[in-house]
DNA sequence: AGCGCACGGCGAACCGGTACGCTCGCCGGA
DNA sequence: TCCGGCGAGCGTACCGGTTCGCCGTGCGCT
């Protein structure tokens, strides 16, 4: 492999030289870059990212901390990592993936080792044991997810309130009264998905503030639980005509639900909900809904944390909610006043 | 943060002899050691990887080059790049993600900037544009799945031939003398799936020679076309009562659909299945079956690029099939002989 | 007592870049 | 004509490790 000490004597000039070329930090008459370039194209000569990371003490790589829990509907994991990843390289910086089986361990290392410049941390929940030893060691880090106290951190995440005040509306404006609202299991709360309670309490807020009456419901996991839970919720005496649904789980498997149940959207349930992207395109699911979107987080995540690489002293701390999006797909029905 | 130099100042002791320690190649007597190890402790140091790695010419890191198609049910993507993660680090590897948006691009740009020792490819298919470059290369590098052409590249995949027999097998020693056998839609075949293409050819061939007539379905993708497929192929006039199914959609589906025809597993129907272990484990599917192993897998092919990092001169080309393990779910009825 | 060897540690060279100060030559102005 | 200034490129120190040859000491053996 070619060095720049190669390419410096190829080219009869000096491997400073040659770095002002490949850097373009320094005038360089066009001669002589057109010779050193030729040298380069010649040798198939590259930098050693390692040899440069260590003269200017930037590797040009972020580090993403996944968790990964089985339990979880994971393609929107892949989802994230590859748009975090897609957008880091946008920006010029490799990505170096942490996995967390060993504690924060992997982290430390990464940090000591100097093998990162700075860090995405992924399904971030309410107080979660990766933030604290960032906050003290003052590390670039940025969190998707947005838990109580970010620690000073920048920190990402779709408005799930906003989205929550959205659908609820939504119903409201139609002339629901009354809404059965499907949730997630009691689980997913006491683990701290800061995206759960966001929703929830933001639902359930509005719906108190717009009049409507709103019956929380958290099924729980295992596929037959979700489709008894909705079961019950359609089809139980007094039950409302209009459903609220967060739990991926559910709204997956509410059209096959329905449909064994004889019932129609919109005409017999109004269905309004807030899932995953991905789940969306793999079940083409026909309710009006306000979907994740990834790509746009991923892309603000890197964005927040390449800025406050570039330039230090930029504020700690900053939040960012992504505006939810509505999409309508005609699964609300317009009830009469009572 | 600390250096070497730092630490060989604080113990008394020239830089050399710290990294003697460090790396336990010498010998350092006990006194000196405890000496420098105190040193390290005191000044909380730990050794600059890059700094290492430009000295050494290794970078303890490996490339994940991940294919990202929306279209796929991806749950399993999430959980091979993690354990193939957890897999390099058990080696002491970090591991480099590569996503694959801009073509070959990102794998010559870490191979010419000697960011990674060694790569794995993620969703290899039948001749990926991957393998070319590498193979010329000559570059360490490890195949999860299995084309056939591997080019003298490693390879490891789950025995997806094994699987079919022992799937067809399982259903002639219960009597079953036709099936029907439901596969993935045509796209699958074309893009190249080695799976798809090794699965269905064994289970045809199996058949054959075990005198069982099997008739071979290709539903299309989407939610409505899957289950339209099912329905079809469990109601149709002369329908045979066994099914064959390697089409994670379509097995995801199954339950809903037979609970809707109102048909019981297996007294009504046999089925037996092939599907990733992430959606066994999501949708607990009561179905026998050969599931995925992507722990497995991961492993393995950790393994044989570790190992030929380690030992240059290990043979080229390296096969590894993971033998397929059936899990009997009480989902096959002995059918009585005709 | 003298020789040789093994062991423990030292020091310098090197990995492949970047950064910065200095020199040299050319040009314009006085 | 001489001087000043500036632009282009050179040389070198440095980033933080590893490696390897060398040296001094202490011990065993003859």
């Amino acid at each position: 492999m070619a060095t720049i000490g190669d390419v410096a004597r190829e080219a009869g000039v000096a491997r400073s030289t040659v770095s002002a070329v490949l850097n373009g930090r320094k005038l360089v008459l066009p001669d002589t870059r057109a010779r050193v370039e030729a040298a380069i194209e010649k040798l198939d000569y590259s930098v050693n990212s390692g040899a440069r990371a260590l003269a200017t003490a930037r590797t040009m790589t972020l580090g993403l901390v996944v968790r990964f829990h089985e339990a979880e509907f994971s393609p929107a994991l892949a989802t994230y990592i590859v748009a975090i990843t897609d957008a880091a390289r946008e920006h010029g910086y490799g990505m170096l993936l942490l996995t967390e089986t060993d504690g924060a361990a992997a982290i430390r290392k990464a940090i000591a080792g100097r093998q990162v410049d700075g860090l995405v941390l992924l399904s971030v929940v309410e107080g979660d044991p990766r933030i604290e030893p960032l906050a003290a060691a003052d590390f670039p880090a940025v969190l998707v997810g947005m838990p109580q106290d970010t620690r000073g951190l920048d920190a990402v995440d779709l408005d799930f309130a906003a989205a929550a005040r959205m659908l609820v509306d939504h119903l409201v404006e139609a002339g629901h009264q009354e809404a059965t609202f499907l949730t997630w299991p009691e689980e997913v709360f006491v683990s701290g998905r800061t995206y759960a309670r966001r929703f929830r309490d933001a639902s359930l807020d509005q719906a108190g503030a717009r009049g409507m009456r709103l019956e929380l419901i958290h099924c729980t996991s295992g596929p037959d639980q979700v489709r008894d839970a909705l079961r019950a919720a359609l089809t139980r005496p007094g039950a409302p005509e209009a459903l609220l649904v967060h739990n991926d789980a559910a709204i997956a498997m509410l059209p096959m639900v329905m449909h064994d149940l004889n019932l129609a959207v919109p005409d017999d349930r109004s269905v309004v909900s807030l899932y995953s992207a991905e789940l969306g395109r793999l079940y083409a699911l026909p309710y009006t809904s306000v979907e994740s979107q990834p790509e746009t987080v991923s892309e603000i995540a890197v964005d927040l944390l390449v800025r406050r690489l570039a330039d230090t002293g930029a504020p700690r701390g900053t939040h960012r909610l992504v505006a939810p999006i509505l999409t309508p797909r005609a699964s609300v029905r317009h009830a009469a006043q009572a």
